[in-house]
DNA sequence: GGTACTTACCTAATTTTGTTAGGTATCGTT
DNA sequence: AACGATACCTAACAAAATTAGGTAAGTACC
């Protein structure tokens, strides 16, 4: 139990098709700093998960990628396909749905 | 992407810890029934993942067990330990904090 | 009396998913 | 030249769950 890090088993193709259906596009590294940034540097994604999760996500056809040179280094941006989206959506659904339930959990005595 | 249990992944210690921090002591199955209660059936704890839990709990000295007879089957109640009780704090409060963040990734626009 | 469901515990093989720890390469700064 | 940031990647390993069993006693039904 040593930080929060444990707690993101499971959630990370949500968290990033949420980013996703944000951004439009992404590249992989601006994910991992996305992410620092909106949590005040107290998440981070290693890229040991994340690259996988891209490619995975990239090979269900439900994200498509797009390669820029962008100051001599190449980027390699993500986007959501049209299934993509939808599938984006219902991720995110199923995970708002379980932090109410793990809420309600924390918190018994709050009415949801 | 089928439920939410996926996101279940890694939160399981921390869910028990907090019922054992509200309850004082339950056994097994009963963790089971009370998540599916407070889920309405939405989230369910599989026994599978549950007793392997319980027993590292244990074999770390967070909980304790007592075993009682109650209509012909036996039960075994767990409870937390003296150093359990601040394990159990450490843990839930990691988990809230958890929550905040992904609630900053899912909704970007609310100021939490 | 037999069947089936619920209660109540458990384990082991497998799968999923992330961590750790590397590797390559370019750019900017000191 | 060396270092840190940017930017991609993979592979060995570990952690944690799922799946799919097993045991056993109570309850309800016909």
């Amino acid at each position: 139990m040593q930080n929060q890090q444990q707690y993101l088993k499971g959630c990370l193709s949500a968290i990033v098709l949420q980013l996703l259906k944000e951004n439009r596009r992404m590249y992989g590294y601006q994910i991992t700093q996305r992410v620092k940034e909106l949590t005040a540097g107290e998440m981070h994604i290693t890229e040991g998960a994340l690259y996988p999760t891209l490619h995975k996500l990239e090979a269900e056809g439900t994200l498509t990628t797009e390669n820029q040179l962008v100051d001599g280094r190449n980027r390699k941006y993500y986007k959501l396909t049209e299934s993509g989206q939808n599938e984006a959506q219902l991720a995110v659904s199923e995970l708002n749905g379980f932090l109410e339930n793990l809420q309600r959990i924390l918190n018994p005595k709050l009415a949801l």
